[in-house]
DNA sequence: CATGAATGAGCATTCATTCAT
DNA sequence: AATGAATGAATGCTCATTCAT
């Protein structure tokens, strides 16, 4: 069995955890919440007991996936809003990249994130919490531009923001394989500028 | 095991695959995936063998929830498109409140719809093709309004329909537990008409 | 697979459960707690799935073994003391008798009933309980012997049951090998009777 | 991992097989045969592989306990017996005194040992050896006894050895949650010497 | 035709043992 | 010599599917 680093074996155990991590949550994208154990220890190259010695038990690893993807994508939304703390639109058109990247990256995992086995593996009470984690960003960005007064002010901003979440999910699973990632990217921003900004005179 | 309900068997028999399947709806409302042919049996008032009878395996009868479902779900937006066919904002609202009910009614369902695992019991094609069904009525709803010079004509109309479609889903799966159905249906039709209509004159 | 009583097999499900315990008590006669319920459905030529209809898991299939072992061999000690209800000493050597029976026919499970881990598959509680029932029928022989005046009226009733439980398992465990269970009984009445009669003058 | 105790490897080298018995032997009065090795190298302060060194192999390890076990019984019956020599009476209070204690100390080991598993663990004569070892000490107070004319010469003196033999386990699992062992002593010395001593004149 | 007992492949998990460091 | 990470065979249990009744 060949790291593959191509270093020591004991060095590799150090690392071990976090490829298994990157395998799992391939796998993961192949087959959801029914990854199997034998499956993720066979492309990591190592045996079962060695997954066993990095992560408890399948709903440890899961929740490690879950999470790992999480805060990632998380990671990539706040940075996009932070790359224009200023401007509002340019702060829009940034989620939106963003969002779709994050979307068609790791669609698999959001695919199930719905799942109500899902919330089973999170505290009861995490178990909204973490979709609604992704509120929050967008939440930002509205109050921003409203702030900013770019923005209209007679939006209800948790629907504007479900909205917006919403619109990324949609448009990478359904018109992802038609259009490129840019081309979504400008329409679908253009779209939610019309829907966000205040009515300008004619 | 004696029918529940006491008619006889022969009558039973014709009506069983429909009685199966909306059990079968309601234990997948329940599990999910991980719905069992035994559960489903049992709350049929059937022995296995007679499952299998009328689904060939498990397979099949996924298949047939989810067509059986999608087939309702697409029934009732279209429905209520039909209700106001002249006036395309009374369209949106019924649209928005169909979609959201429909949304709520088959939430199992529709949160697995995107699972890996639900995709390979289809062509790999119609996994794509199922969820693309949904844009449709709402793509004929934006038509209409704008051929009504309601709407506004400059939409890139693909991208308008999946955002629609998406605001449903994340509307329920965010805000479901925090408003009612009707607060959600009033705010996001308010938000999506802001999004379609035209610029009107100051 | 042909169902030993060669009659059918619908009619053999009746008497399954029966079987497998049979089967399984001779497995646990071998390997203790750790049998194993691949070995047990292997022995009763049947398939692992039909061992899990019958019992719920393992500890079920255990406790049954137990609970079936006791409950056989309490009776079979009540059953020699009601053959001399109205003899202290033929009653004795009944149990006896009927003691070291029990203890060779059973020798297996008596091996692993003061298992720490037997306690554990029942109630905390009744964990003592069970080796505790066979105290009874032993204190009740004392009794009885004792108000006919032929046993002695200073013992220590609860250290002679006892004691003379415990000289079942030794006998049969030490001794087992080298007598016959009749010359075991022999010598073991005339033992305890001297430890239990009323010393006669000289 | 450093050991413990802070002294010197090399030191600890030399006693090693030692305290890895010791601590092996407590894991056993925990968990019997199913004693872990993982477990007795943690408790030991040593790498698994340090256990193996000094232990082929669990079943290594197992006998090694016993045997020591054992050993270490055997020596408290005899050294109660050595304590008083010339006085039969004096010299089974003390061995049951002794019995007594050996069972409660080791009551895991002794629990076990006429598991059908432990026995795999002997050559298959010698599982019926090591129990018959313990007859070796009772059979000489007997001896004794008998010879200072204390005893009762028409005793069959190796059913009245496993006798009281026997009666040190039943006392203490069936009476030594409920006695002390000090009255449990008493009692049973006293009632076993009513079995063996000579009926006096009236 | 309906039934449900029987089947056994499949999966999560454990733990004795090895061996590169 | 000591270590403990890695290994994988073994075991309990589940559940889709079959088929004798």
């Amino acid at each position: 069995m060949e790291p593959a680093g191509g270093s020591t074996k004991r060095a590799d155990a150090v690392t071990n955890r976090a490829r298994i991590l990157e395998v799992a949550q391939s796998v993961f994208a192949e087959c959801g919440l029914e990854l199997e154990m034998n499956e993720v220890a066979a492309r990591a190259n190592l045996g079962v007991g060695t997954l066993y010695r990095h992560f408890a038990n399948r709903e440890d690893l899961l929740r490690a996936i879950v999470r790992h993807t999480v805060d990632d994508a998380l990671a990539q939304l706040r940075s996009a809003l932070a790359s224009a703390p200023d401007d509002p639109v340019a702060a829009l058109q940034a989620l939106v990249f963003a969002g779709l990247h994050v979307q068609q990256q790791y669609q698999p995992l959001f695919a199930v994130m719905r799942d109500p086995r899902l919330a089973k593996l999170f505290d009861p009470s995490s178990g909204q919490t973490i979709r609604t984690q992704f509120l929050e960003p967008v939440r930002d960005m509205i109050d921003h531009g409203i702030k900013a007064g770019i923005f209209r002010d007679d939006l209800d901003q948790e629907i504007a923001a479900a909205t917006i979440m919403g619109s990324f999910t949609s448009a990478v699973d359904l018109l992802g394989t038609s259009c490129s990632l840019d081309e979504l990217a400008q329409g679908l921003s253009q779209l939610l500028l019309t829907m966000l900004t205040r009515k300008t005179e004619k």
